[in-house]
DNA sequence: GTGTATATCTCGGGG
DNA sequence: CCCCGAGGTATACAC
């Protein structure tokens, strides 16, 4: 990784057009090449960047980057007041515990939680449009579809109505019900899920976490 | 900012929980306390971060940055490589140009590209559930309500979708219209404005600026 | 502060 | 490659 302290100025063409009035910035380049421009500020996102793959230029006070799209990013260096590089190596990568497919396997292994014989037919059921992150079947025999999300939003809602109109046109499943399962779903959420008919349920990952665990200890 | 070249490993609890085994990374530390560790590769997000406001203490080789949320990140430092400091200043700021913003803009002072004869009632147009983009009324002096997005995708045509709902549950705007405008609309989205009897327009950004700009010369 | 929409979103997975 | 969905999304803006 390559830092350099320089004061510069900087201009995008790309997506959109961007530009940087010229002030002291760290310029970082990654091995594979991207580059990133930060001021000494404002959470992580870089003023400026361009990922990889691409193609750093580096001229006479004037580093230019372009990548395959055709955007380009231009650095003028008026002054370089640091320019340092660090061997790292290949990185062992992070990993995550508490994200939706984790929810959605607890979910998955206990179907019952979230309704009283509602029982899996299958995770990930593929549409056209997109996976239904739960296929399920009630007490009564009848398809459930169930949107899994850590947080319950519109967006979600939305997201199950379009699986659920979709399914519907196929007569086979023309009276398959919707459910939506969150940690915590919102107001506006569950006024909109209840306008469609859709089952608003919430869960509790920490208790889900618990009885999963419970039944590791009994088998 | 400080920028601390170190093998380390992380922990993040929080939303979620994550972990980072061992390896050398850059930790950058800004002016306003946000914490950031970066590989050396994969585009401009860290690893692991926290934003301001935080509370970072230096333990013997261990820091601990917590936020008023209670999220923590413990960063078990094994070798320091190289810690320095930077003096950057404020910076400036970047300034956009051809973001969704611009694009409303242009289109609100240039309604008939859109189709013959729509004039503008107003921008912003404000609902229970957000606001229309622009509100035209046609030639036939019917409402018609616009959202305007720098790419077409689906997400839109819903968010259109939701407005129209609303507004035509006023009798007074029974017959509203829906109106997708975008510099690319894609075939999905195409598709399923189509089902809901909402016209699509993709719309030349340069070509609209051509315009204003001619617009200015001739007055 | 909540709610809503945008983003050069980024990032990963599947066809 | 595109499409789709998740994100510790972050960020701005309006109410």
């Amino acid at each position: 990784m390559r830092l350099v302290i320089a004061r510069c100025s900087v201009d995008y063409a790309g997506r959109l057009t961007a530009h940087l009035p010229e002030a002291v910035r760290l310029i970082m380049v990654k091995a594979d090449g991207c580059v990133a421009i930060h001021a000494d500020g404002g959470a992580y996102k870089p003023l400026n960047w361009m990922n990889a793959p691409n193609r750093l230029v580096e001229g006479d006070g004037e580093w230019t980057v372009v990548n395959p799209k055709g955007e380009q990013l231009t650095i003028t260096l008026h002054e370089v007041l640091s320019d340092s590089s660090h061997e790292m190596g290949v990185d062992p990568g992070l990993s995550k515990d508490g994200v939706e497919a984790h929810l959605q396997e607890l979910l998955a292994a206990n179907t019952g939680t979230l309704a009283e014989g509602l029982s899996l037919v299958r995770r990930e059921y593929p549409t056209d449009i997109g996976p239904v992150d739960l296929m399920c079947r009630d007490a009564d025999g009848r398809l459930v579809a169930i949107e899994v999300k850590r947080r319950g939003e519109i967006d979600g809602v939305e997201q199950l109505t379009r699986y659920l109109t979709l399914l519907r046109s196929d007569p086979a499943m023309a009276d398959v019900q919707g459910m939506f399962v969150a940690q915590v779903i919102k107001p506006q959420a569950r006024t909109l899920a209840a306008t469609r008919g859709i089952t608003c349920v919430e869960v509790d990952y920490d208790e889900l976490r618990g009885i999963e665990s419970n039944e590791l200890r009994l088998f």
